[in-house]
Order: C-alpha cells, then sequence, then structure tokens
DNA sequence: CTTGAACCTCTAGTCACTAGAGGCATTACA
DNA sequence: TGTAATGCCTCTAGTGACTAGAGGTTCAAG
C-alpha cells in the first residue's frame, strides 16, 4: 500500500490529476488511512496506468470511461474497444489532415518576407488580412 | 453600417464570439446605435476577417493580439510577425509528428482483434494495459 | 516528541468559446 | 400607427481536462 505521491511517481500522473481522476469516475474511490489519506495498490497503479497510456493516445475521459466499462464486460469487450480505437483513429487523422494543410500554408507565409527584415507590406499580415492570397483551404 | 448578426453572416463568426472577441481586445469597441445596439463598417469586417482567418490557423487569441500591435507599427511589422508565423509553425509541426506516432499505434491497435469478433485477449485493452506492447514511443 | 514534508478539501482559474435567462430595440407588415 | 417577430443587449454559468492556491490535518523520520 503507497500514498497517492509514491503512485504519481510511479505513473507520473500529478497528484491532483490523480485526484480528479477519481472525482471523474476514472479510478475507483482509493481506501483510506484512520486520517483520511488515500492508499493505493497494484491494482490502482495498473488502472491509473492503463488511464495515462489512453491519455497519451488522445482519448477522451469518456471514452477511457467506455474502455473500462468494455474491460469489466470481456465478453463483449473486444468489438467496443477496437470501435473506440477506431473512431480515435479516424480523429487522429482528420487533425494531421488539418495540420498538413495549416503547414503547407505556414510555410508559404513565413517565407514571403525573408530576407527583408523591414517592410511595409508583410506577407504574413497581408496573407492573414487577405484570404485570397492562400493557395489552399484550410 | 451593419449589424452584429449581418457582421457574423459575413464573416461566418458567430455573434457572441464577435462579443467575445471585443471584450478580448481584438475588435475595438463598435459604434453604437441610440439603443445601445452595436454598428460596424468595412473596417470592422476586414479586422475581424482577419482574425478569423488567424485563428482557422491556430493562432491564439494572444499571438494575433499581437499580429494586431505589430500591423499597428508597419515599421517593425515583418520581422514580428514573421517570427509569430514560424512559431506557430513549429508548434503545428510538433503536433503533427506526434499525431502521426498515435496514429501508427491505433492502427496497429485496431487491427489486433480484426476478424475475431469476441475475445477475452482484446487487443486494444491489453495495448493500453500495458505501454511495453508498442512498437514505439508517443 | 517535534518538525517538515506530504496530504486533505474546497474554490477559482485556464482557453476559446457556447448556452441560456431575462429584458430592450428594430423592422416588416397590416 | 400598432403589433408581432426577430434580433440585440448584458450577465452568469458551463465545456474539457486539468492546474494553482488557501488553509488546515496527518504522517514519517530523527
Amino acid at each position: 500500500m503507497f500514498s497517492i505521491g509514491e503512485l504519481s511517481k510511479r505513473t507520473k500522473v500529478k497528484v491532483p490529476t490523480i485526484r480528479y481522476y477519481e472525482e471523474m469516475g476514472l479510478l475507483a474511490e482509493a481506501e483510506r488511512t484512520s486520517g483520511n489519506q488515500r492508499r493505493y495498490d497494484k491494482t490502482g497503479l495498473e488502472r491509473l496506468s492503463f488511464i495515462r497510456h489512453a491519455r497519451d493516445l488522445g482519448f477522451s475521459i469518456e471514452a477511457i470511461l467506455s474502455l473500462i466499462e468494455l474491460q469489466e464486460h470481456p465478453d463483449r469487450s473486444c468489438q467496443g474497444a477496437t470501435e473506440i480505437a477506431k473512431s480515435q483513429l479516424t480523429d487522429v487523422r482528420a487533425k494531421i489532415k488539418k495540420l498538413r494543410a495549416l503547414e503547407k500554408e505556414l510555410v508559404r507565409m513565413s517565407k514571403g518576407c525573408e530576407g527583408d527584415g523591414v517592410s511595409e507590406d508583410c506577407y504574413v499580415l497581408a496573407s492573414l488580412a487577405d484570404h485570397n492570397l492562400c493557395h489552399r483551404e484550410h
């Protein structure tokens, strides 16, 4: 049994974030000492590692709640979990696509002024002022 | 001179968002009718288009405030504006990199269970529970 | 047994909006 | 000119996923 600080160190999740996860129902309410401090064991550690890993992969708290529920019903885990992962993948791909368009636009904008440190016709500002100067959608 | 609703239609920025931008100092305080309603002209329209375009490109409100300030000092506009754009570009590239790593991981996870609709050893859940199953950093 | 670090709860702040309540202004039409 | 519909006003509170701080209690080491 170890404290919330120890759990924090082992999982690299900050202490207030652990309490927040508990409040959100991601973590079961921890056992307490007589003095009301939280104590955790291996189970808590594994659960929090799972949560952290899912968050790192961009899953929302809501999605993680679903995944946890699925964990508790192994009979229908796989399909549901795979669906959630695929939906997450779709999101990620959409974001990548959008960011790539932005990247191209920003490269073009940044290059405009290169060299002439001072100018009244800044290309960055001109591009922002007039969307027609953009080469593609974003 | 036109109303906030008209401005909203022309720029595709929602009415409460326009008011929010005014409060944040991105838009100058609009003129008012005798009945206290906001009225805008071409200048307001251009400024809001600029803001919307910058937001679409992912610039923060703070960054936009800087860009607007630079617009008002044409002598030092270009360098400052280009710096802000480049910093934005760096951010965007970092995000893309991270998302690509996530994409690969999610593809791998999603594929694990394909075919066997029901299984106790769901690959998605197993992967989330044990980071060691991941093939690369994220 | 004392000290200091770690813990507790609670409230409020972050960013960039969005939603809703309750009330006044404007406009279109009869 | 009357009235009804629509649009506008301000203000407060909510979103997601935390983070920061105040003010107080408990634990573990020496």
